[in-house]
RNA sequence: GGAGGGAUUCCCGAGCGGUCAAAGGGGGCAGACUGUAAAUCUGCUGCAUAUGCUUCGGAGGUUCGAAUCCUCCUCCCUCCA
């Protein structure tokens, strides 16, 4: 890697970021001398952003936190499609106001990282939604399609692998590429936008749009891409024991968050820190190069850093707080997740399967069955071996609460409610 | 348009009339060991439960009995036009 000069660029490099870039020296100039606008697409077809997007989230934020103008580009328009990838037939089809709600809780958690204008800040969200739906394909094929060679098209990763492994490749899908490159022309000729950024599997996609930008408009645009990140043992990042890990902490408690980090392997700490929390890299280093047991301390600040960039301070360091209780003391902490079940229904008894799903510890209750048959669930710190145990009222030893567990790290608080 | 091949549980992939809720691997979860880590070993991995129910692209049919055979449909792949 090159000495970065612009501010932007050295963070980003630092920190582990850069994958690839179209032009290191155009781009680092771009960005030491001028206020530069760029963006990073999103799905919306969820009602949260999880961990994997993180990484792209911190890109946009750093931008923004050495002067530059972030966007947010939002996939509504493609959302509306649909991924035609996964062949399990017609998928739902999101309508125009699922792909409303989506948008609304995602903007909840950009903004923990970035200033949109509400907030002061030069920050922008944007959905393709805005000019793809108005598209007339004749003029479409005219304007843009013209500047597309199907043989190149067909020479990219993402088609070839497809093709090479005899998987089923709609037109549609095909086109992605194209709506793709079409967006960042379009946020160049609206916003000014010049970069585009993304994980390193839009390499392709983003190139397509800097050709296409220069074809049309001879506009000069920019590519930067993020490794593809997996933890040291091969995992995606952003999945957990109980799936995604959700930004939104109406999808994932804080405290379920915070544990995400703690877990974290050793190897994959130093690299985390630099990443996903904004510590000086000096201090990261320090903790980075703490050895064996030791580097508990370093991955409860990973996770208690990570935690308050998007959750706030105080959150932060109230999960940090209960894991402490819950795990060093091994005492019951009252901010564990806590789910209320009915006094009438409490009171008369309900059967531990029962508690397990509506805990959400398990799926089902053949699931719940099968995790107290392998030992797996505790009631208050006991072993549940009966399946059919009841539990009632009498259970609530903890302050009003009953401790369910599964595993030694899923704890849940069930009070009468 | 013609000829052939295929669609299996989260993924890959066996099965080719009963012993199939369906081999094996991956992934996931739990237990043991640890440091709330990794690696390793063990167990679990359709739903409900006392021998019940719903699964093998879809709809019918043959049979005491079908993921397995037949018919039609849908989708995919390969070769030829």
């Amino acid at each position: 890697m090159t000495a970065y000069k612009s501010d932007f660029l050295k963070i980003l490099s630092d920190r582990g970021f850069i994958y690839q870039t179209s032009d290191d020296a155009a781009l680092d100039k771009l960005f030491d001398t001028e206020t530069v606008t760029g963006y990073i697409g999103f799905d919306a077809t969820a009602t949260s952003l999880h961990a994997g997007s993180l990484i792209q989230i911190m890109m946009l934020h750093w931008m923004q936190q050495t002067g530059h103008r972030p966007i947010t580009l939002m996939g509504g328009g493609t959302s509306m499609i649909g991924d035609p990838s996964l062949r399990d037939e017609a998928r739902k089809l999101l309508t125009p106001d699922d792909i409303e709600t989506n948008l609304v809780g995602i903007r909840q958690s950009f903004s923990s990282y970035l200033k949109f204008e509400e907030q002061g800040g030069n920050a922008l969200m944007v959905n393709n939604a805005d000019w793809l739906m108005d598209l007339n394909y004749v003029k479409f094929l005219r304007d843009v399609g013209q500047h597309f060679s199907v043989n190149r098209m067909l020479s990219f990763d993402s088609v070839k692998l497809r093709l090479d492994r005899e998987q089923s490749l709609s037109f549609l899908e095909f086109n992605y590429m194209i709506l793709q490159a079409y967006d960042f022309v379009e946020l160049s000729k609206r916003y000014d936008c010049r970069i585009q950024m993304g994980g390193s599997d839009q390499w392709g996609n983003i190139i397509n749009g800097i050709d296409l930008g220069r074809r049309m408009n001879n506009a000069s645009l920019f590519a930067l891409t993020s490794p593809l990140l997996t933890t040291s043992s091969g995992g995606k990042m952003g999945k957990s024991a109980s799936g995604a890990v959700w930004l939104n902490a109406d999808k994932l408690s804080v405290y379920d968050f915070w544990q995400y980090w703690r877990n974290t392997e050793d190897a994959d700490v130093e690299r985390f820190l630099k990443l996903y929390t904004t510590m000086p890299l000096d201090e990261i280093a320090k903790l980075g190069a703490l050895q064996g047991a030791e580097l508990n301390e370093a991955k409860k600040i990973l996770a208690t850093e990570v935690t308050a960039l998007l959750h706030g301070r105080e959150e932060a360091d109230k999960a940090s707080e209960t894991a402490r209780v819950t795990f060093a003391e091994g005492q019951t902490a009252s901010d564990l997740p806590t789910i209320s079940v009915p006094a009438a229904e409490l009171d008369a008894g309900i059967g531990v399967l029962a508690l397990m799903v509506q805990a959400d510890l398990a799926k089902s209750n053949g699931e719940a069955r099968r995790s107290i048959k392998g030992g797996a669930v505790k009631l208050n710190d006991q072993p549940v071996s009966d399946e059919k145990l009841m539990v009632d009222s009498s259970a609530l030893v903890n302050d009003g609460a009953l401790k369910l567990s599964f595993g030694k790290k899923r704890h849940v608080l069930v009070r009468k409610g």
